[in-house]
DNA sequence: AGCAAGATCGGT
DNA sequence: CCGATCTTGCTG
């Protein structure tokens, strides 16, 4: 959705916190993307946290990998994979150094569900690896925004084992 | 080299 | 519930 409004871009000290502290805050940010000459803003609505290797959910479960290698650098870097065939995932890097978080963008204002978004976008491979804080064609702002957050569980993830199911780490707000 | 599974989605 | 569609990572 366009919005006027100016913002504070995040820099990495956002992002470079847990990202069960990250994933949350995300939520009411603005994801902000390059379109042609202008900018769109879309308010993200809901996220989710992946949370290191002792996350069975986590890419990083199984240690790294070349796909997963950008979840071990710094934070705020775009973490993007294609899964199905058919869907990019849009994710952010959080946490220090070797310590492999992300956070995913499930849902932004106007677009619910994480492959929709990316779609909608145009988000593709070639946003792996992004810095939210230096890039020119996608980062986050923060507007002002202070909604409630609510959360559950975490989609599409049965593989992981009841213990990583069960844990509340999706977050979303009632604007959807 | 082969193969099963996947942080999804839309149609039955 | 099921198929689409293809990359990834594991096995051998």
């Amino acid at each position: 959705m366009k919005n006027m409004r100016k913002g504070i871009r995040l820099t990495s000290e956002f992002f470079n916190r847990d990202v069960l502290k990250v994933a949350p805050g995300l939520i009411g940010k603005v994801l902000v993307l390059k379109n042609g000459e202008g900018l769109n803003y879309f308010s993200i609505t809901e996220t989710e946290a992946y949370r290191g290797e002792s996350d069975k959910a986590c890419h990083a479960s199984r240690g790294r990998t070349p796909r997963n290698n950008i979840m071990y650098g710094k934070a705020g870097k775009v973490y993007v994979y294609f899964i199905y065939g058919m869907y990019w995932m849009l994710n952010f890097v959080t946490a220090e150094e070797n310590n492999p978080q992300a956070v995913l963008i499930r849902g932004i204002e106007g677009y619910c569900g994480p492959g929709k978004l990316t779609k909608a976008l145009n988000i593709d491979g070639s946003f792996y690896g992004e810095d939210l804080s230096t890039s020119d064609r996608i980062w986050i702002e923060d507007q002002g925004n202070k909604p409630v957050v609510k959360r559950g569980k975490r989609v599409g993830i049965g593989y992981a084992g009841k213990i990583w199911i069960d844990k509340q780490w999706r977050y979303f707000s009632e604007l959807k």
